[in-house]
DNA sequence: GGGCGTCGCGTACGACGTACGCGTTGAGTA
DNA sequence: TACTCAACGCGTACGTCGTACGCGACGCCC
């Protein structure tokens, strides 16, 4: 497991070359621009000319490594101070995860579990749940508004940017071979799925994904108000 | 790309030893058993009694062998026939996609991406569609509603899965060595993070977790209800 | 019975994660 | 000033991975 306050201090020598930060931001610009499987220690250290069993130094492996990224990652979405309305408060914070994962398509494939928290991520939670406090929640209640809040997010978000992985890798492939008809225009021939083949055919791009995006949001913020925010008008 | 035409087919020759139902089979049984990184072609070939270089008849890559189990386990997610009650409906639906999440925890890494539709995805999707058919929601209300609880749906599903690979992971890992306290102590220890060290620590586990999703589920459909289902009340 | 497509798989190669241990360096101590 | 020693960078090497290539065996069709 990663040492997270090891991490935090600034360094033990002063001739260290090497850093967590040096090695973290090396490693989320190789996944960046080349996709989480190309982060290999060899090709992170050849990045920030190092030798590869350096990294050893600072990361217990390649998990950790990856465990160090996501942390770093996650403290790109804080969310600004509460301003008293919740319902704007969490909507900006809501895109600001939302643009955080696009920006590094990879983190839905390893977000936050609750169990390794480090800094980062730990920073991004209490930012966030500050924006429900004072308004009557218990902690329960707060637990349950940011947990629903956060997996529709997550969830959303994360199968946005996998859409963009698929996209580009398709493109990648289309380069050399053919791409041919997808087994969903097969199954829209056989009129097997008339639903799944009416929605996801007929209105592929109507509007900015920003946009749709923020429409169901906003269904989940009407849920979150009738259970904790209007109880009085109950 | 996974070809899904020659996968649905029975098989060309008589005397295959091989199909494409052995080998996914064989596959998700070793994820769910021994976690997806041990779903190496050579595991998977040994555990049917194949030569590694045999599934390769079948699969063009590993990357494929893993969309064909993800395909196929979600169609252990298909949602039974509307009943007319959208809300226990759509409830069952979603306790469906949370029970094979965390029957294959692994689903967390490389869960469905619109892109790469199988049979299986598709059935399960067609499935949950029909839950929202006949209530007077035009496509892009379907296509919203059904985005937005399966966003959250698999947003909180992963994360318990993920939870229990972490928790599963540290037991096995404190068997050789000590435990030591998490950043989270330490950091409730600081001061630092009151909220988080609150809501993360106090409460635990108080309740069954499906309770739980249960109850954050039904802040989801309530804000679904709202936007769709009582447009005449308003 | 001769050709040919399908199937299973053995061999081999490059890339990977990482255990181990060596040489170097600079701060601390006497 | 001289010595010590922990911290650091990294070269080598091993086992495992995905998979390209090609060969032999089988069964269908003319």
């Amino acid at each position: 497991m990663v040492n997270w306050e090891k991490a935090a201090q600034p360094a033990k020598a002063a001739r260290a070359a090497l850093s967590y930060e040096v090695i973290a931001t090396a490693a989320v610009e190789v996944a960046d621009s080349q996709g989480l499987d190309a982060v290999t220690m060899r090709k992170v250290a050849e990045h920030i000319g190092a030798g590869t069993m350096s990294l050893y130094r600072y990361v217990d492996s390649r998990d950790d490594l990856i465990t160090l990224m996501v942390d770093r990652v996650s403290a790109e979405a804080i969310a600004p101070p509460p301003t008293g309305d919740w319902r704007a408060d969490l909507t900006e914070a809501a895109h600001r995860i939302r643009q955080v994962t696009l920006r590094h398509p990879w983190l839905a494939r390893h977000a936050l579990n609750a169990e390794d928290f480090g800094p980062g991520t730990l920073a991004m939670t209490e930012s966030t749940l500050a924006l429900l406090d004072g308004h009557g929640l218990d902690t329960g209640d707060m637990l349950d508004a940011w947990r629903t809040l956060l997996s529709f997010v997550q969830g959303h978000a994360f199968a946005e940017a996998r859409r963009h992985e698929a996209r580009q890798r398709r493109a990648d492939e289309s380069e050399t071979g053919a791409p041919g008809p997808s087994f969903l225009d097969k199954a829209a021939e056989s009129g097997e799925y008339p639903l799944s083949t009416r929605a996801l055919r007929e209105a592929p791009r109507p509007t900015d994904p920003r946009d749709t995006f923020d429409r169901r949001l906003g269904h989940v913020l009407d849920g979150l108000a009738q259970a904790f925010f209007e109880r009085d008008r109950r």
